[in-house]
DNA sequence: TTGCGTGCAAAGGTTTTGCATGGCA
DNA sequence: TGCCATGCAAAACCTTTGCACGCAA
């Protein structure tokens, strides 16, 4: 009892070699389960929606929600890709992730720190809005 | 043909008199709902989708999506009020969500703007981080 | 009277859950 | 062998749509 021990398997591996090989991207269940339904390799919708929350529980995955209504996007965390010394700028029209890397905006954390005492989490925070090609 | 009148009704009114009332809040869909159901007024849970959704086309209420999954949140836009421009900040330990009025951050906005084209919609933008009772 | 508003029911889409089976250790 | 993982189907959930009736102007 109270073991918990997780087990690996082939779906698994699948799945966070897929994330691994787009991990620049925002993924929907959808996007990856077309994938391996096209790939000839069964994956249950379930199985996906199972891992990636898990995922998204340790740490090693950020689940975006873009617009209401429609499906959350996942995106792997991948180590010194997204470090702390830059913001994410998401547009919602056209869905490009802009990494925006300024000092102006450090001061943001700063600023949250020292007034609000409030530590932000650099990789979790995305500002939503619309891009200038979108405007 | 063409007209396109708008109609006063007695829910209209009502749905609006509640959102005066809680202009501080973030109501949703439900809380509205069962307010009216514990005062024996009778409205439809569609009644209330549509006006709110008219509300928002006209620029009278703020629609959020904070909540991961969860129905969307609904607060009237006053004027004068502080309450139209501010950010969110929610922990992700405890999961409390913060209001963060805050002149220096609202000039995160113009900042964006102006060095980055960047339209920063304050309604879907929520920081993540460690909150003053967590850390 | 005209036509928008209402509200019930049903549909639509995303995510979760129940449960029997499969597979890792 | 003991559990966790899988995947199908069904349920749960939030939101939208269709349609007949009600009501404002």
């Amino acid at each position: 009892m109270g073991q918990n021990t997780e087990y690996k398997t082939k779906q698994k591996e699948a799945i966070y070699n897929y994330l691994l090989e787009h991990k620049e991207k925002h993924l929907t269940i959808d996007e990856i389960l077309e994938y391996f339904l096209s790939a000839n390799q069964k994956i249950g919708r379930t199985t996906i929606y199972r891992y990636l929350e898990k995922l998204v529980e340790k740490g090693e995955v950020r689940k975006y929600f873009i617009e209401e209504g429609v499906s959350a996007c996942y995106q792997l965390i991948t180590k010194g890709s997204c470090c702390s010394e830059h913001f994410h700028a998401k547009c919602t029209k056209c869905g490009t992730l802009y990494h925006v890397e300024c000092s102006s905006l450090l001061q943001i954390g700063e600023h949250l720190r020292e007034h609000h005492n409030f530590i932000i989490d650099h990789t979790k925070t995305v500002f939503y809005g619309i891009c200038e090609k979108c405007q």
